[in-house]
DNA sequence: TGTCTATGTTGACGCTCATCGATACAGGTG
DNA sequence: CACCTGTATCGATGAGCGTCAACATAGACA
């Protein structure tokens, strides 16, 4: 977990087995097992709830951010440490216990391919 | 026709200079309300069914594509037309009907959006 | 008019998911 | 050790969603 990848599409073993992987959306149709794996990321940024929990991590300082740090979204403690479990489960996210505190941080590699694929050809 | 305007999605007439519902994620927190709407562009790719049709919208030639040239994703043809129109409710797709066939092509100023939010700050 | 094809809508069923309170676990402090 | 705080897990519940068969609608053509 200590070297940062440049912007590879192919990238064996991120997170738990979640691998970006496809094309622009333009390029070609998806495969059945390609939408499969790539929905599941779409999905996990398709709840309101996570999409601001990512965005509170992505953009606080430093690039990571305590739980503590971004728990005010609305919802229980139970919940949002259960997005937060969504998140890592889709390889969008990574975490680090330093001491008390739990700390998450983007995976640029994933969200990285995720844009790729939003790519518009021409 | 649903009548829940609560959250108006993107007009048809955003072609010119990407007008962007929200900044890159790195960039700032969103709010709740910004988090809603985009949430649901998301959702709309969260879906393996979904993320097939679009993809084989996308890389139609011509931009374009009837259903009949879409349809065999494995799912039956009800079902289909329903993901179609989540597709078009989130924006991501508009349609037209030309004689017997009605076609679908994709909205790029909208996945140009989802694609900035998507942007690794650098 | 009637019939055929292409696509959309309806209603129902089963499954998934977001949410919560209660509880468990981990680490710090006294 | 006991106690407190931060975070994760468990179990339950209600809402939402994907799917289908049946039906409806729209256009083409005879």
């Amino acid at each position: 977990m200590s070297n940062i990848k440049a912007l590879p599409l192919l990238e064996p073993e991120v997170a738990e087995g979640v691998v970006p992987c496809c094309p622009p959306l333009t390029e070609r149709p998806l495969t059945a097992e390609e939408a499969e794996r790539t929905a599941a990321m779409f999905k996990a940024l398709g709840d309101p709830v996570r999409l601001r929990l990512f965005s509170l991590v992505a953009s606080h300082e430093g690039g990571e951010a305590c739980v503590c740090d971004i728990s005010d979204v609305g919802v229980s403690q139970p919940t949002v440490s259960h997005h937060l479990k969504k998140l890592k489960e889709a390889g969008l996210l990574t975490s680090e216990r330093r001491g008390t505190w739990v700390y998450y941080r983007v995976e640029p590699s994933v969200v990285a391919a995720m844009g790729q694929m939003l790519k518009i050809a021409g």
